[in-house]
DNA sequence: GTCGGTGCAAATGCTTTGCATTGAT
DNA sequence: ATCAATGCAAAGCATTTGCACCGAC
């Protein structure tokens, strides 16, 4: 059973320790799975994973235990269906270019400097006190079928 | 009375027709209230406005215009809230960049086409077919004072 | 025994749809 | 008369919440 890396879980117990509640083995699961997802997904998607891991979870809790990590900043938003949300592993920094194939969920976290100096300019020749950016680049994948 | 200006209006008559529907007075009016927007807007908020400009309209027949509207192609859904739809009058491309305050939630649709080639760029680059992009710069908005 | 965790079902809130009425040609 | 537009209310759907039961310390 492969770990999430330590930096996640150490995020999510502290969060889960400040606000008081526990870091159980379920939510460990959770986590875990996921991590293990490689690729943006919904809470569907994350239930249908933690079944194949052997014990699933209600919609209810899964759904809860999302928020929690969102919460936390393990899991982040991404907002590609106005239907569904999908959430993805944090890149932790607020800010990031991420390549995103909106059919696959397949994602590739990518960077250029350039822009975060253009995105800035747009902000502040708008009047607006800078603080960051999120770009979402659509685009198909090379090959579907290597994952 | 200002109109939108012809291509936008154009452009909706041209779907209507293809679908065999009618560039009614009442559609006439969403289109000029949504041009005058001058923002991304929520139907909620398109909805005020038409009371504003004069003569309202139900949920039902908001919604559905709005729809009518992003199939022409001269709104654009944009996503910003998991909650809410968000639209703007289109800027033609497929690519969109939103200046957002996370505080306010007030938003600010610009333009910028260096971006846009930056971004396929990157997508190309990287082996992938570009498809568009989607850019949140996060920011403080001006005090609406000095508006 | 006290707290929090979980699941179920009901509630929410945005959005869509069914249906009867209304209006234009 | 026909065909589409409109409004209302009901339906849909993802997500959240109320509540009762369960388990850990």
């Amino acid at each position: 059973m492969t770990q999430p890396p330590g930096p996640l879980c150490a995020l999510f117990r502290r969060h889960l320790r400040d606000v008081g509640l526990k870091y159980t083995p379920e939510r460990a699961r959770t986590l875990d799975a996921a991590f293990h997802m490689g690729r943006a997904f919904e809470v569907d998607e994350l239930m249908q994973e933690l079944v194949v891991r052997g014990g699933g979870a209600s919609k209810a809790t899964a759904y809860r235990t999302v928020r929690l990590m969102v919460d936390a900043g393990v899991l982040e938003q991404i907002l590609i269906d106005k239907d569904r949300a999908h959430y993805r592993i944090s890149t932790g920094d607020g800010s990031g270019i991420t390549l995103l194939d909106p059919e696959t969920g397949k994602m590739l976290p990518v960077d250029d400097p350039a822009l975060s100096e253009i995105c800035r300019g747009i902000a502040t020749s708008h009047g607006w006190n800078y603080r960051g950016f999120r770009i979402h680049i659509m685009a198909s994948s090379p090959t579907p079928d290597q994952s």
